[in-house]
Formats: C-alpha cells, sequence, structure tokens
RNA sequence: GUGCCUGUAGCUCAAUGGUUAGAGCGCCUGACUGUGGAUCAGGAGGUUGUGGGUUCGAAACCCAUCAGGCACCCCA
C-alpha cells in the first residue's frame, strides 16, 4: 500500500460531519433517557462463536480474525447479540424488564454503497424481558419522538406483525420452509412494484392462484383499524395471524394513549423485513425524501436474547442507523451545518492587548460560551475576522485600545454585519438576548 | 461475493490518440478602513487514483489493482 488511505467502507469524519452526528446522537439520547432507558457499552469485539449462530446467511458478512494468542475473534455485526450475551452473563444483577440503549459502531464487510457503510454507528434501544404490547408500543412512540425532534418532515412507520404475514402465506397454502423466500419478495413491493413481485413468487415456486392472493393481502391500505378489520376477515382461519392482529390492535391502542400522532404511523402487511429472529411486531420509519431504504428499523424477538440465557427472554427493539440519518439530514439541510462548536470568537487587537483579549475570553467561557480566540496578535483584524466568518462563529468581539480606555467591547453580529460597543460587564447580556 | 458505470487542482467539471492538461468556485497575497462576506489585481496548487501494457506519441485504448456509485444480496 502506497497511497494514504482508509480502509473501504470505512469512513473519517471530520469536524463538519461530526457536529451534525454529535447532534442526532445527542437528540436521540435525550429522547432514550426521557423514556428512561439505561446505557450500556459493550466491546466491539467479541469471542467468534458469541456471533456465529445467532445470523444464518449473513454470516459470511463478519469480519473475522485470530489474535496472537490464537483466540478466534470477530466484530460484532450488530449491537442486539452482545446483548444477548451481556444478559446472560449478568442475569443475577439485572431486573427485568429492562430498558437499555447503547451507540456505537459495528461492522459487516459488505459492498458499501450511499448510506451503506462497512464501519457503521448504531442507536440501539431495546425492552428486554418484557412481552407487553405496551412495550412494543414504547419503542415505537421514542422513535417517533426523536425523529420529530431530529426534524425529519413527513416520516411514517410502517407497522407490520410476523405472525400477519405468516398467516398470509399459510392462507396461501404455502408451508413454513417457503416463508423466507417469500417475505424477502414482498419485502421488495415498494421497489419492484406489484408486477415484479408476482414474477418472484412465481420463480420461487409459488403458483398463481397463491401469488395473487398474496398481493391482494399485502396491498391492503388505510386507517390502521380499518387494515386490521379486513386482515382479521381474510386471515379468520389461522389462529396464529388472528393473536397477531389481537396483538397489532394492542400496540396501536398503547400508540394512541402516548399521544403519538396518528399519522405517524399505519399498518402495513407488505412490511417483511429480512432479519430472520423478528418473531412479533416489525416495523421501519421511512421519510419520502429518502426513497433509497429506511432511516431505522425494529421489532419483537422474543428467541434471541434468551439463546445465551437458556429461557425466552421476550425482547423488543429498534436501531437508529446513525449514518443514514447523517446522510439524509445533510441532503435535506436539517441539523447544524458549523464546522466549528464555537459561538464567539476574541480577536486581539495587537501583542499589548492579548492579556486583555484573553481574559475576556476566559470570562465567555466560565459562562459557557465556547469561545475562540486568536493565536496571532499581529495578523490585523482583517485576518482575525475572516477566521471567525469561515468557523461559522456567531459572534466576533473586538477589543482595541479604544474600547479597553472605555471599559467596553465591540460586539459584531457575523451573520448580519451588525456590531456595536457595548459595556464589557454586559457582553454576555447581549449576546444573549441576540441568541 | 457477482455484474455494470465512474476516478483529471481542495470541490464541481472540461480537454478527436498529437505543443507546456484548462475553467468556475474555493484557497493564499495585496488594494479599502481598527472589520469577515462584495469588487478589483496578482499568486499558489496536478506523477490525470495506482502499477503494467499497446503506440512515434496515452488523461483518453487494453490488463490488473485500489477507491466511489448503481443493480443483485442484504440491511442501519
Amino acid at each position: 500500500m502506497s497511497k494514504v488511505q482508509n480502509i473501504k467502507g470505512m469512513r473519517d469524519h471530520l469536524p463538519q460531519a461530526m457536529l451534525l452526528r454529535q447532534h442526532i446522537l445527542a437528540v436521540v439520547t435525550r429522547v432514550a433517557e426521557r423514556f428512561g432507558f439505561e446505557p450500556l457499552q459493550t466491546p466491539v469485539l467479541e469471542y467468534a462463536e458469541v456471533l456465529e449462530g445467532k445470523l444464518g446467511d449473513e454470516e459470511k458478512l463478519i469480519y473475522r480474525f485470530e489474535d496472537q494468542g490464537g483466540r478466534r475473534l470477530a466484530l460484532r455485526y450488530d449491537q442486539t447479540v452482545p446483548l444477548a450475551r451481556v444478559v446472560a452473563q449478568y442475569s443475577g444483577t439485572l431486573t427485568l424488564p429492562w430498558r437499555r440503549y447503547a451507540y456505537g459502531p459495528s461492522y459487516r464487510g459488505e459492498r458499501p454503497a450511499r448510506g451503506r457503510y462497512r464501519e457503521f454507528y448504531q442507536f440501539d434501544a431495546d425492552i428486554i424481558g418484557s412481552s407487553s404490547p405496551l412495550a412494543d408500543a414504547e419503542i415505537v412512540a421514542l422513535l417517533s419522538e426523536a425523529l420529530a425532534e431530529l426534524g425529519f418532515p413527513g416520516f411514517t412507520t410502517l407497522l407490520n406483525h410476523r405472525q400477519v404475514l405468516g398467516g398470509i402465506a399459510r392462507v396461501s397454502g404455502l408451508d413454513e420452509q417457503a416463508a423466507g423466500g417469500v417475505y424477502r419478495a414482498i419485502d421488495k413491493f415498494d421497489k419492484i412494484g406489484a408486477a415484479g413481485v408476482r414474477e418472484e413468487l412465481l420463480r420461487l415456486g409459488v403458483s398463481p392462484a397463491a401469488a395473487d392472493q398474496i398481493l391482494l393481502l399485502v396491498q391492503i391500505e388505510g386507517e390502521p383499524a380499518a387494515v386490521l378489520a379486513e386482515l382479521a376477515g381474510r386471515l379468520a382461519g389461522d389462529a396464529r395471524a388472528t393473536a397477531a392482529l389481537e396483538n397489532l390492535r394492542a400496540i396501536l391502542v398503547g400508540l394512541a394513549a402516548m399521544g403519538v400522532p396518528a399519522e405517524r404511523y399505519r399498518v402495513a402487511p407488505r412490511l417483511a423485513r429480512g432479519l430472520a429472529y423478528y418473531t412479533g411486531m416489525v416495523f421501519e420509519s421511512i421519510t419520502p425524501h429518502w426513497p433509497e431504504g429506511s432511516l431505522l428499523g425494529g421489532g419483537r424477538y422474543d428467541e434471541l436474547i434468551g439463546q445465551f440465557a437458556g429461557r425466552p427472554i421476550p425482547t423488543v427493539g429498534l436501531a437508529f442507523g446513525i449514518d443514514r440519518l447523517h446522510d439524509v439530514m445533510e441532503e435535506l439541510g436539517l441539523g447544524p451545518r458549523a464546522s466549528s462548536p464555537a459561538t464567539a470568537y476574541v480577536t486581539i487587537f495587537g501583542a499589548e492587548l492579548a492579556g486583555a483579549s484573553l481574559s475576556l475570553a476566559r470570562e465567555l467561557r466560565a459562562a459557557g460560551v465556547n469561545t475562540l480566540v486568536s493565536l496571532d496578535p499581529g495578523a490585523g483584524l482583517g485576518k482575525q475576522l475572516k477566521e471567525a466568518d469561515r468557523k461559522g462563529v456567531h459572534y466576533a468581539l473586538v477589543l482595541g485600545p479604544d474600547e479597553l480606555a472605555r471599559g467596553e467591547v465591540v460586539l459584531k453580529d457575523l451573520r448580519n454585519g451588525e456590531q456595536r460597543s457595548v459595556p464589557r460587564e454586559a457582553v454576555l447580556a447581549a449576546m444573549g438576548a441576540e441568541g
């Protein structure tokens, strides 16, 4: 390797990107803690056998290697399997139900594309050890508040249930074996359309009559309650699907009671999601401004967490894709776009006035104002203001001989170009007053 | 991992196989003041992703490789 570069599919996040990412993380964390979720962090490395056998054929995407001691290690593929390990390992000290959130990188050896990377950051929130539909509803409420506070316009969360899909497959005369391929075909509906899905189903060996039946059921749309009623009628012969629809109904009641606006979610029987371990409700949040895919997704997986503990531990959760949220927000112009966390820049008029400027900067910082100070007293005001401008700082402060003599400071608003001389002790108030 | 498309200045892009690879924006210096953006003048910046090959001659054509994008696959 002669060229200096980073690894394919893994990115450096320069300051402007980091400020937006930190904003996203701060908002999502705030919302999660508002719901009482507790933080957890686990290592990015796990013993390979911890990750193996949980993900099916996706295991080819796991980064694996040996350390110097010959131990077989793997980079975590998501934060769900490590969670299962933690729940088993600390079963004596954790009281269920447990709400936990986790933030950090995960790794998949995929072909990179826009919004998909080999190192990607996720914020996971899960409720471990509750099968209540209120837990499902709470996860959806959390995500709705987070996306709203991030400023996403017109997002919607699509809700479905694995056993509704199962019921659709069974009613159409398919057995469980065929189900996986059928789910994946259905999941492509928004991408390839009804005709495309039909073609795919036929290719999987589904009879034309069954394919038409599946397509009919999967395209049911409308008010959540109406969709549920329609499905209930058509899947009445299937006990598991009927129970699943009852479960979805209870979740919808919870969502309404939690104050989630009705336009923020709908029941979509065509939503499948690829991950094999989901057992109950599944969901995905989408926005018309990002047709490429979902902003986030999740669902209920009652089997996975208990695999290490040796007993079923019902769990529902979601993962925010920080990278994807970042890409979409950047494209839509949402969130902060500054390249510096500073809001103030203190100029230094000349070497002999450096002390006065530095103590002004110290006062601002003591009051909690992020403050940059010039490092080059000889540079001239023009150059210093240019630096302040380029950093996207809101205010520049000038402390020259005249101001010093009068005990004042020139406060310049770099956004509108207005400036005025204010008494030094009133600087903070003046900045606060102008936002 | 498979197929297709693309890599030229910091960014967006030009340049029939033929002089010394250009432009806009950005960047640096200066002109105007105790002051950013605007205007004007000047300047820096390139082994054309990398390595081979074809040719009298390659940014262009061929092969390999690396990286990015799109479609499979899957998903955040």
